[in-house]
DNA sequence: TATGAGCGG
């Protein structure tokens, strides 16, 4: 069976052959009557003549003088002889749009936050205020925060979705106006059974070991393979220059059980890692520093 | 080189 090798390699080929049969002529007259006449081969292998004219007004506000002028200029190189301004025949001259563009089919002006309000708000004042107690420190420096923080919790608006009733639901525990507290938030809830290993979440509250004698190229993930083998690692950093991101040779990693934590400082202390041997101890809290 | 970053300053 023939086959046709006859290949199209692009579709550009289509366009560039449709530009082959066809000339344009493109002027503008002195009464600002552009004219566009195109000599075209149709499918039919006929050439048909088309003619256009367009008459356009162009506000003078929206003439950029230097480009006005620029198109008066002489053409050099390749160029060198034809008229000055853009040939019609090969340039297109757009009109200026202008694109206001957005993402995710939102509005290009965001609404403003509350937090970018209160930041506002903030810069304007120039002070610092506290959430909590309204005291001019932070919030989270707030003398006050263990005792406040949950009944802010507490006092918030009904702004969550999980509590479409109105009153509380029942077998769903302590709220306050239908709003869902968690049983470690719930008032009067202690360390029991169920609660959080992360405890307040506080970093400074998990067992955590200074790691010193770390060579530089030991990344966080190696130590978390390492440490991982005694228990789990709740977190790991390793200290470095803020601006090379080089490792200054220590390093912290929390656990989330004290025990497992003694047992990986027994073990790894005085252990060789990468031609280096490790010093583990226990770390002291930032805050007594 | 040797006890973390950054928060709303």
């Amino acid at each position: 069976m023939a086959t046709e090798t006859i290949q199209k390699t692009s579709w550009a080929d289509d366009v560039d052959n449709e530009l082959e049969h066809s000339k344009v002529e493109d002027f503008v007259d002195e009464n600002g009557i552009r004219t566009i006449i195109e000599y075209k081969t149709n499918e039919d292998g006929k050439k048909i003549k088309v003619t256009r004219k367009i008459k356009r007004t162009l506000r003078k506000s929206l003439v950029n003088h230097s480009v006005a002028e620029r198109k008066t200029w002489a053409k050099f190189g390749g160029e060198k002889g034809n008229a000055p301004g853009p040939d019609r025949s090969t340039t297109t001259v757009g009109e200026e749009v202008f694109l206001k563009l957005s993402v995710g089919n939102k509005s290009a002006e965001p609404e403003k936050t509350e937090e970018q309000v209160m930041k506002a708000n903030l810069a304007k004042a120039g002070k610092v205020t506290c959430r909590l107690c309204k005291g001019d420190h932070f919030t989270a420096k707030c003398p006050y925060k263990d005792s406040l923080a949950g009944l802010d919790e507490l006092a918030a608006p009904a702004d969550d979705t999980l509590a479409p009733l109105d009153g509380p639901m029942p077998g769903i525990g302590a709220t306050a106006g239908g709003k869902y507290v968690p049983p470690s938030m719930r008032a009067g809830a202690g360390r029991g059974a169920g609660e959080s290993m992360y405890r307040s979440g506080n970093r400074d509250d998990l067992p955590t070991l200074r790691v010193t004698n770390v060579s530089e190229d030991t990344t966080d993930n190696d130590l978390r393979d390492l440490f991982g083998t005694f228990g789990r690692v709740a977190r790991v950093y390793i200290g470095r220059d803020r601006e090379t991101g080089i490792g200054k040779g220590y390093a912290f990693v929390s656990f989330e059980d004290r025990a497992v934590a003694q047992k990986a400082m027994d073990k790894v202390h005085g252990m060789g890692y990468d031609n280096l041997i490790l010093n583990c101890q226990w770390s002291q809290p930032r805050e007594q520093r």
